[in-house]
DNA sequence: CGATCGCTTGAGCAAAATCAAACCTCGTGG
DNA sequence: CCACGAGGTTTGATTTTGCTCAAGCGATCG
C-alpha cells in the first residue's frame, strides 16, 4: 500500500525486493480513512505512533492563541509525518486532511524494526528528512523574502515536483488540494490576496485552475517567476552509491 | 569540548558517564576557528562531514538568485548542523558564523559509532532532530504570521531560552549575535523596519540592548506580546522514561 | 429552494518597503 | 592625538504591497 513512499525512496537509492517488502507491509497495517478537512491529530495530544499518508493530501499546522492560522507543511501521498516523533510527549503542532485521505499507522517498533534490519533504509529515511527539512527551509525563503506573486507560484511548482517524484502528475498538469483560503494560510497572505494574486497569474498565462486541478501551460516560465529550482529536494538519484543489485529476472508485480 | 552538546541532550534524557565521555571525544577531534561572519560552507558545496558549534553563533541562510537573502537557523552553541547530512551529493543552503566561533568537524563515522554503540544517544538525536524542525516551522508561523513586532520579541524570546538550555545566559540577559540587517534578514523584514520596531520595543520597557547584549526586563511580558511558548522546544526532559541510572558516587567535574 | 462554502470584487487603510542621507562609534594609521 | 574610514545604526519622506471590512456571486447539496 505504500508505493508511493517506495517510489519517493527510489528517488534515492535503489531498494532491494526484501526492502520493497518490507515497506509494503508498513503500509498495510491499521489504515484509517478521513474525509476532507478533518483533524488527524490535534496540537497537545500523545503522539501514539507515526503516520502515513497513503492517499489524498494532508498539511500540518500551527495556530497562535488568537486564532491566527499558518500551515508549515503540506503531505502528499508517500510522506510520512515525522518518523520519530514517538520520542516527544505531546505533538506540538496539528495534522489535518485538506481532501479526502488514508492514513496508515506505523508503531514505533516497525519503523525501529525496519531501520534495524535495513541499513539501505535507514539511510533512506534519512535522506527523507533531510529533504523534509530542506523544504520547511525553503518555504521559509518563500515566506521571508518572496512577494505573493513569487510565493504562490513557488508553492505550485513544488507541490507538482513532489506529487510527480511519486507518479501522481499528468503531462504539465497535478492536483491542487488547497481552497484559496488555505493555499493563504500557507503562503502568509489573506484570502482575498490570494485570491487577486491567482487572478493575475492566470491572466498572464502561466497557471490555470479550475476545481482543484493545476495546469502549466509553461512550467519553465513558471519555475523563473518562482525563482524555483529542484535542487532542494534533491531528487537526483543522490545515494545511487548505495543502490541494492539490480535483479536480473523481473520479479512479478504485485 | 562538547559539553553544550552534553547539556543540551540532558534536557531530553539523563546520560550515563559512558556516553558523557563518548559525546566529548566526538567535540575534541578538528576543532576549526572562524572570524565573525564567515562562511563555514556554501550552497552548492559537498558537506564533508556534520559540524558542532563548540563555541560562538552562527546561522543557516539561503540566498535568492537575484541576491534577496533569508537566514533561516540561528546555532548557539551545541548545536549539530545536519547530523546525517553525509548523505547527500551537495548543500541546498551555506552556513556562516556571526560573531567569532569554534566548530567541531565530526566524520560520518564518529556520527554513527556513537549512535550504534548507545542507543539513548541515539534518541537524544531524534529528539534534538525534532526540536530543529519545531523551530523551523515556529520560524514559518513568525515569518508567516506575526507582525514585526511579534516577531522580534519572538526571536529574541527563543533566542534566550536556547541559550540558557545550555547555561549561558545570566538572569535575564544573554547574548544577541545579530546586526540589525541580520536579524532583518532571519525575520523577513527590511533592516529599517527592524531598526524601528527595536526601538518600539525599548521604549514599551520590554528589551534593552547595546552591544550585542540583550536584557529583559519583564521576559513575561515580552513573551506575552511574541505569543511565545515553549513547548515547541521539548525542554521539560521528556525522555526522562530512558534515564541511564544515577550514580550514587558524584564524577570528578572535568 | 434556501443554506453553505468557496470565490470574487471594491474602497479605504495600515504595515512595511524603498530611497537617500546623516550620524555614531570604534579601531587604524599617520 | 587626531583624522579617517568602515560598519552599523538612525532618521525622514514617499511609495508599494498587502490587509481589512463588507458585500455579492455562483456553484452544490440536502
Amino acid at each position: 500500500m505504500s508505493e508511493h513512499l517506495i517510489r519517493k525512496l527510489e528517488r534515492f537509492v535503489q531498494l532491494s525486493d526484501d526492502e520493497r517488502t518490507a515497506l509494503q507491509a508498513v503500509g498495510s497495517g491499521r489504515v484509517r480513512s478521513f474525509g476532507p478537512r478533518e483533524d488527524v491529530i490535534q496540537e497537545g495530544a500523545p503522539p501514539s505512533c507515526t503516520r502515513l499518508l497513503v492517499s489524498g493530501y494532508a498539511c500540518r499546522y500551527r495556530t497562535l492563541p488568537d486564532g491566527r492560522r499558518q500551515i508549515v507543511s503540506l503531505f502528499v501521498p508517500g510522506d510520512f509525518c515525522d518518523p520519530h516523533v514517538f520520542v516527544l510527549q505531546e505533538m506540538d503542532h496539528s495534522i489535518a486532511t485538506l481532501s479526502g485521505a488514508r492514513i496508515a499507522e506505523v508503531s514505533k517498533d516497525e519503523v525501529i524494526g525496519l531501520t534495524e534490519r535495513f541499513p539501505r533504509i535507514t539511510r533512506a529515511f534519512w535522506w527523507d528528512s533531510l529533504v523534509t527539512e530542506a523544504i520547511l527551509r525553503e518555504w521559509i525563503v518563500s515566506v521571508g523574502r518572496r512577494s505573493a506573486r513569487e510565493r504562490v507560484a513557488h508553492q505550485f511548482c513544488a507541490l507538482y515536483v513532489r506529487q510527480r517524484a511519486v507518479g501522481l502528475t499528468d503531462e504539465g498538469e497535478c492536483d491542487m488540494p488547497l481552497t484559496q483560503a488555505e493555499l493563504a494560510e500557507a503562503l502568509g497572505i489573506t484570502t482575498v490576496h490570494a485570491n487577486r494574486t491567482l487572478q493575475r497569474l492566470r491572466a498572464e498565462g502561466l497557471i490555470s485552475l479550475k476545481s482543484n486541478r493545476l495546469v502549466f501551460p509553461d512550467f519553465e516560465a513558471l519555475a523563473r517567476t518562482a525563482l524555483f529550482s529542484t535542487a532542494y529536494l534533491h531528487l537526483g538519484r543522490e545515494g545511487e552509491a548505495f543502490d541494492a543489485p539490480r535483479r536480473l529476472t523481473v520479479p512479478v508485480e504485485v
